[in-house]
RNA sequence: GCGCCUGUAGCUCAGCUGGAUAGAGCGACGGACUUCUAAUCCGUAGGUCGCAGGUUCGAGUCCUGCCAGGCGCACCA
């Protein structure tokens, strides 16, 4: 919709330009946006304010050399003012809202997508947590904005791939191997003192009786070296298999589950490393072999080979991110906990050593969460392993108010996941409120059934009867739906979906109070009808973007 | 000590690439159900945008310094 207004305004500065009233030679970046208050019009643009300085003149002369080639008086602009210290103020005819608002029923649950994305490959890694312990918490939030950003990615154009590291080799899974082998001795008897450098948390004993449900007391009297290698696989199997359990009730799937272990056939790690060395970043000192990171903005170089001969967790992700780069992905986004942050930039360092530009590569960083039950914290030691793991935490709210309180902030801030009210069902809760709206858009049309009204669609909808300025309200907001997709997917910010879904549920509660949909007036009921369906698809399709249910009924 | 993130109403947070009079929810207070779902609506109160400078026609937004909180600063993953 701005969009339109954003090219009126292209034409008329071209014009005014060719006419010799304005002389500007840069690409302007012509801001379109709502005013916040009554009476300054529809849409309103500051390029006047912006290209003032450069003509020497005052703004609202360079406004009225613009306007003068606005089109206005038309069946879309009303009028085109000047107001304040130049702003150009459009206001629309309703001709020009109600023919858009019917595109609405036309793209169904295609509307709000747009194409800013141009089809571009993106690959999209996110959770990625080690399987040497259930997901929790923290890692829903990654989740849900991971999978809720591919979403809205797909909607802007952009062809997602989404992936999943597993981090299946390496020291600590030798040492959850060994954690669920000393569980297994002490479920059967034998006293175990547990070192504190292993995992301590109750699943481990989960596993280690499951092991005893399948082998009963087979390994008893084995050596470690003998049985780990089982040990080890039994255990990250059935951890890894629980991860994806618990993202499956959550909703979020994955194109692909990538094993580390796999850049090892065949050698790609050491390839990777070759190529880089190839390229003279790589040195070796002190017995081990280096990546000279610092010649980017990291802050000091790397190891990639210790000492003992063993690669680094920081060699393979960069076999990793060169095979992410090898398959023809243009952007490659990872979404992190803020505690890798001081990791962003050996990896950038990485990929620029690789010879691509800085903007092949984005780390969305996502920072924690607290939870708290009303006001109380609720407290988490990771050290112990006594950690609220995200099955409980959908256990006790349910999919849907999880996946929205986690959408709800941005990402960079820190969350508090109210587990009180994300359970309660009462207007206090943002979910519901937003739930609430569709499903009573729905009763609204089961009750209009009974007196034999259906929608209408929109070619033989008389949409005329609509005159309440706050319909009209209503219809701007719906509408906005395209732009909200293209800016929170350019600037990777999920949040902006939830609020946008608020502001327009409370406009659409507001509506519904002061004005009856089903009456007498058989076309104004058709009409205020096929308005609320438009509303209903504006909120499905948002929620649809977070992961959330639109119910038909609550 | 260095780096990243954050500091906006009592609480939790929005504020889109700087734009017109700083917003929402919760909480508080006061109203509205014989009417399509009151899981809703309407109204009132509440702010030196952490502090101090700077940039400019204009700053919550950009720059510098300081203060406070969180998180990092491995030949761990």
């Amino acid at each position: 919709m701005k969009h339109h207004i954003r090219q009126l305004i292209a034409e008329a500065l071209e014009q005014a330009r060719s006419a010799g009233d304005l002389q500007y030679d840069s690409e302007l970046d012509i801001v379109v946006e709502k005013p916040k208050n009554e009476g300054q019009g529809d849409f309103s643009t500051t390029v006047a304010l912006i290209l003032a300085k450069s003509q020497k003149k005052n703004p609202r002369a360079v406004a009225e050399s613009i306007r003068k080639y606005l089109p206005s008086g038309n069946s879309e602009v009303a009028s085109v003012e000047i107001a304040g210290p130049g702003f150009i103020n459009f206001t629309m005819t309703r001709e020009f809202f109600l023919s858009r608002l019917k595109d609405i029923p036309r793209q169904g649950d295609r509307f709000g997508n747009v194409n800013v994305g141009k089809n571009e490959k993106v690959l999209l890694e996110f959770v990625s947590a080690n399987p040497t312990g259930p997901l929790h918490i923290g890692h829903g939030r990654g989740a849900a904005v991971g999978h809720s950003l591919s979403l809205l990615l797909k909607r802007a154009g952009f062809a997602v791939e989404t992936e999943y590291y597993v981090n299946d080799v390496g020291n600590q899974m030798n040492n959850l191997g060994r954690s669920t082998w000393l569980r297994y001795r002490e479920l059967l008897g034998e006293a175990i003192e547990f070192p504190d450098d292993l995992y301590r948390g109750e699943y481990v004993k989960g596993t280690a009786q499951e092991i005893i449900d399948e082998k009963g007391k087979e390994f008893l009297g084995k050596s470690e070296e003998e049985v780990l290698p089982f040990f080890r696989k039994f255990a990250s199997d059935s951890i890894l298999n629980g991860i994806r359990e618990d993202l499956n009730v959550f909703g979020v799937t994955f194109d692909r589950w990538f094993s580390e272990g796999s850049l090892y056939e065949g050698d790609r790690v050491a390839k990777a490393v070759d190529w880089l060395k190839d390229k003279g970043y790589v040195y070796e000192k002190d017995g081990a072999v280096w990546l000279r990171s610092s010649d980017f903005e990291d802050e000091k170089d790397r190891v990639l080979v210790k000492q003992t001969g063993e690669r680094t967790y920081f060699c393979s992700d960069i076999a990793y991110h060169k095979d992410k780069v090898d398959r023809g992905f243009s952007k490659i986004i990872d979404l992190w906990g803020a505690d890798h942050h001081g990791y962003v930039p050996r990896m950038q360092a990485v990929l620029e050593a690789m010879g691509y530009s800085k903007d092949v590569f984005k780390v969305l960083l996502v920072q924690f969460v607290t939870l708290v039950r009303g006001k109380e914290k609720v407290s988490m030691s990771t050290r112990s392993g006594e950690f609220i793991t995200l099955a409980e935490v959908l256990q006790e709210v349910g999919v849907d108010a999880a996946r929205y309180f986690f959408l709800m902030r941005s990402s960079d801030t820190h969350l508090d996941f109210d587990l009180e009210l994300a359970k309660e069902e009462a207007p206090e809760n943002p979910v519901f409120y937003i739930q609430y709206a569709h499903a009573r858009i729905c009763s609204i049309f089961r009750n209009a059934g009974e007196s034999g009204l259906t929608v209408p669609g929109p070619e033989e909808v008389d949409l005329s009867v609509i005159e309440e300025a706050d319909a009209f309200s209503l219809i701007q907001k719906m509408l906005a739906l395209p732009e909200v997709i293209e800016k929170s997917a350019l600037a990777f910010e999920v949040h902006r979906v939830p609020h946008f879904l608020h502001d327009l549920v409370s406009e659409f509660h507001s509506y519904y109070a002061k004005h009856r949909v089903v009456s007498e007036d058989r076309s104004l009921s058709l009409a205020r009808m096929f308005l609320l369906n438009c509303v209903k698809t504006t909120i499905a399709n948002g929620l649809s973007i977070m992961g959330v249910s639109a119910p038909d009924k609550m």
